[in-house]
DNA sequence: GCAAGGTC
């Protein structure tokens, strides 16, 4: 019997999918990397008798990247990234998604694609057929077709099961997979050339920029750009006066009415006054006509993604990461169908009902649900149909006690919002009263709630019910009580909503619904743009910068219109109509050279900079001295921690996270450089090392970023042939140190891995010996201690020997793991006042 | 240490 293996592209579209194609009746089982599930039945294929195999990926099984050594930030020329090589890498190592794919796909016969139907789903069909191609069988008949893609647009049974019949079964469209290459091949490149040179110019001339990383995107950079505009929109905003005439008119009931000038706004003095003078000849305003008519406010639509992550900005407070990932909790939990949609439309066999009635015991909206339910659906309005997922809808009934806050205001919001979707429009009824005063124009309008539909549910979105509509008719006349002008002046916009950026970025095809909250999360972490009270997103000096000084250089590259530029070649690759070597050349050609020209042209954004920021050689504190120049080397303590020396103008990179301080006077043998201190914290690891080798390492073999403890020097005495002890238990080719700063909470600590070993807590000098357990022939290990403080059996004050085999030494080791503090910045006392926006955080 | 795109 023939074997047909099927992919999904995550393990919920398996499951679903299987259960669909086998009538439920399957075999399912986890698969070994923990993720993805497989799921077995019988059933027919080609008119035979056959064996079924599903499983799933999740998402991109590879991802582009460059071989690894360009990524030597210090060695490889950024130019050099738009001709070298580039490699697929496994997208997520621990999943081992190749190797799970063809152990699954050993001895099958058949391949079906039921990746989602979209370009990144082509893509990722030729990732996995790459990965089965040797593990499936042949065929006998070479011209056999082995490989099928499904074409499905929803997730109902009756779209599964004709996307399985025979003749809907095509082949994967390798254009349109290739154009997904392009695009992965051009963003790596662009966005990587331009962010290590701009990092790297700007980190090493500004010691207050407050950030690791100074980056470069086609999708980032725009984003921040439409905040930067809003921001130079408010600042060279001059506000102008204008007039408005108010005139105020009395009923028969005594009661006032102001009347709303047709002409709204006059900008100019005199023209007002002289509608003004005109208007004062009269004593009356005539009503000239009375109109009633019904509106309505729509119902929503089916929600999805984008707007999801709007009301979650705009009305909750939740940004779009988080709200994103709790959707996707509630998601997994069951309560909601899947939320990375852009369908906003039910498709026709969707059971509406049977959603709605999950909900009909609602503690809180259970009474209008049934309300509902006995009145009858009203057919939602049809929206988008994307073909992706279904809309967000809630699964499951769920009470408010039953999550956390924020959960559960999503969860409300979700539901409320599809109640609503299936409820009447609000209808109103809008009467215009029309007044004459001479030649001008007036107007009042009341609106008086007739239905109000989705509201009822909806209620942020209710009417007011008691707008009340003055008894006039046509030909009436009211007595004018006041008429005057009224000067005003026009006010700046606000900064940017988060919702208006969505929006922004949805309306220029700037990033994906998966990935719109993450671009917006870059530009926050990155320390672009801070989150601010309304979650308006207000850009900080160096996002200012940055995109003042692209349009300075080369506006192109903040441009909005410049990713569907590159979107539009791109589609020509996946239409046919153009090759894909040639789209691929002639793009990077323009940004290569738009990237030569950006180098070239630097110094016009660097004027920007020298105005917000201050030279390295203004930042920091001395700690060292430089081995080259014998002078002090300052410690810049701003992100990224590093040395720099004035006199040389040199930088040195620093262990991060962790405090560094002076190791005495003590210094480096080979380069004469001062030997400093790193600590990540009382529980954390600590270890000397000489700042020149820990930036250029010294001998063969020594890996750049290391300590003395890893040091091949055969005679220091800070290296680790004076100080090893024994090899680590914990890793292979670890090797356990004492790290000689540490007393007197003394530390011995492996070289590679987190293993710390806590020993002889304020003894007053441990030392390692050349001789060596006899038993386990690990370094005897010194210890003295003061008198009284001996921890030492009968109070002795010396005594050496092995710290794992000696019967009165081994009781005073702890071995522990590092652990590490979540902070930024170190201890307390710093860093208070300069807050940053952390993007996710924070409710409006 | 970098992009953007999938997804857990």
């Amino acid at each position: 019997m023939k074997t047909v293996f099927m992919v999904a592209e995550k393990p919920s579209l398996a499951q679903s999918i299987s259960e669909i194609l086998s009538d439920r009746r399957l075999h399912s089982r986890k698969g070994f990397n923990g993720a993805c599930s497989v799921h077995e039945w019988s059933g027919i294929f080609q008119h035979s008798p056959a064996r079924y195999k599903m499983t799933s990926v999740c998402g991109h099984v590879l991802t582009t990247d460059f071989p690894g050594k360009y990524n030597n930030w210090d060695i490889v020329d950024p130019a050099e990234l738009y001709t070298c090589p580039i490699e697929k890498k496994e997208a997520t190592a621990k999943l081992r998604m190749p190797y799970f794919l063809s152990q699954e796909a050993r001895g099958c016969d058949y391949l079906v694609l039921w990746l989602d139907c979209d370009k990144e789903g082509e893509n990722i069909c030729f990732e996995v057929m790459g990965s089965v191609a040797s593990s499936m069988n042949r065929p006998a008949n070479k011209s056999e077709q082995t490989v099928f893609r499904a074409k499905f647009s929803a997730i109902t049974d009756k779209d599964i099961k004709a996307a399985m019949q025979e003749q809907a079964l095509v082949e994967p469209n390798e254009n349109e997979s290739r154009s997904v290459d392009a695009r992965q091949e051009l963003d790596l490149r662009i966005g990587c050339s331009f962010t290590r040179f701009q990092t790297k110019f700007f980190q090493n001339k500004y010691g207050n920029l407050d950030s690791t990383l100074i980056s470069y995107g086609p999708c980032q950079t725009p984003t921040l750009g439409f905040c930067v505009e809003r921001h130079d929109a408010i600042k060279s905003f001059k506000p102008e006066a204008y007039w408005v005439m108010q005139v105020t008119a009395g009923l028969k009931n005594d009661k006032s009415i102001r009347l709303d000038w047709e002409r709204g706004r006059i900008f100019d003095r005199e023209v007002a006054q002289l509608f003004l003078n005109m208007v004062k000849e009269h004593n009356k305003a005539k009503v000239v006509s009375v109109i009633s008519k019904e509106k309505c406010k729509p119902r929503p639509q089916a929600l999805n993604t984008v707007e999801l992550m709007k009301v979650a900005s705009s009305a909750l407070g939740i940004g779009p990461s988080t709200a994103m990932a709790i959707a996707e909790r509630l998601y997994i939990q069951g309560y909601i169908s899947y939320p990375r949609t852009e369908t906003t439309s039910y498709s026709e066999n969707f059971d509406l009902k049977g959603a709605l009635q999950l909900q009909s015991s609602h503690h809180d909206w259970g009474s209008t649900v049934r309300e509902i339910l006995s009145e009858g659906i009203n057919r939602p309005k049809k929206g988008h149909d994307a073909g992706d997922h279904p809309p967000i809808t809630p699964m499951r009934m769920a009470e408010r006690h039953m999550f956390d806050h924020d959960p559960w205001r999503i969860y409300e919001y979700i539901t409320k919002h599809f109640i609503g979707s299936l409820m009447r429009d609000c209808a109103y009824l809008s009467t215009v009263v029309t007044f004459s005063i001479g030649s001008e124009t007036f107007s009042i309008t009341a609106h008086a709630l007739l239905d109000a539909g989705f509201t009822k549910i909806m209620d942020w979105l209710a009417m007011d019910p008691d707008e009340k509509v003055p008894d006039l008719v046509a030909g009436d006349d009211v007595l004018i009580t006041e008429a005057r002008l009224a000067e005003r002046e026009t006010v700046p916009p606000d900064y940017l909503t988060e919702a208006q950026v969505i929006g922004l970025m949805e309306k220029h095809g700037i990033g994906t619904d998966a990935s719109i909250p993450v671009h917006i999360n870059n530009i926050c972490q990155r320390n672009y743009c801070a989150v601010a009270s309304g979650r308006r997103l207000i850009p900080t000096n160096l996002g200012v910068v940055l995109v003042h000084g692209y349009q300075k250089i080369d506006s192109d590259l903040v441009l909005p219109t410049m990713r569907s530029a590159v979107e539009q070649q791109l589609n020509l690759i996946a239409a046919g109509k153009a090759e894909f070597d040639s789209v691929l050349r002639h793009t990077l050609q323009i940004f290569a050279a738009k990237f030569q020209y950006f180098v070239s042209n630097i110094g016009g954004m660097d004027n920007l900079f020298e105005v917000s920021f201050s030279p390295l050689s203004d930042s920091g504190k001395p700690l060292s001295r430089c081995g080259k120049c014998r002078r002090y080397m300052k410690l810049v303590e701003t992100k990224p921690q590093r040395l720099y020396c004035p006199a040389c103008d040199d930088t040195y990179t620093l262990p991060q996270n962790g405090m560094i301080r002076e190791y005495q006077e003590n210094k480096c043998p080979l380069d004469e450089f001062q030997l400093l201190v790193y600590s990540g914290g009382t529980r954390g690891k600590s270890f000397v090392f000489c700042p020149y080798c820990f930036n250029f390492p010294p001998f063969p073999g020594m890996v750049k970023g290391g300590g003395c403890n890893g040091c091949l020097h055969p005679t220091c005495q800070y290296g680790r042939d004076q100080l090893g002890v024994s090899q680590c238990m914990e890793c292979q080719p670890g090797i356990l140190v004492l790290d000689p700063a540490s007393g007197p909470k003394w530390k011995i600590g492996c070289n590679r891995c987190d293993v710390i070993l806590y020993l002889f807590e304020k003894a007053s000098k441990v030392t390692v010996k050349t001789s060596t357990c006899t038993e386990c022939g690990s370094q005897n290990i010194g210890v003295e201690y003061r008198e009284g403080k001996s921890k030492l059996r009968d109070g002795a004050l010396t005594e050496s020997g092995c710290i794992f085999c000696s019967v009165t030494l081994a009781p005073l080791v702890t071995k522990v793991r590092a652990t590490y503090e979540n902070t930024r910045g170190r201890g307390r006392g710093r860093g208070g006042p300069r807050g940053r926006g952390r993007g996710t955080r924070g409710r409006g």
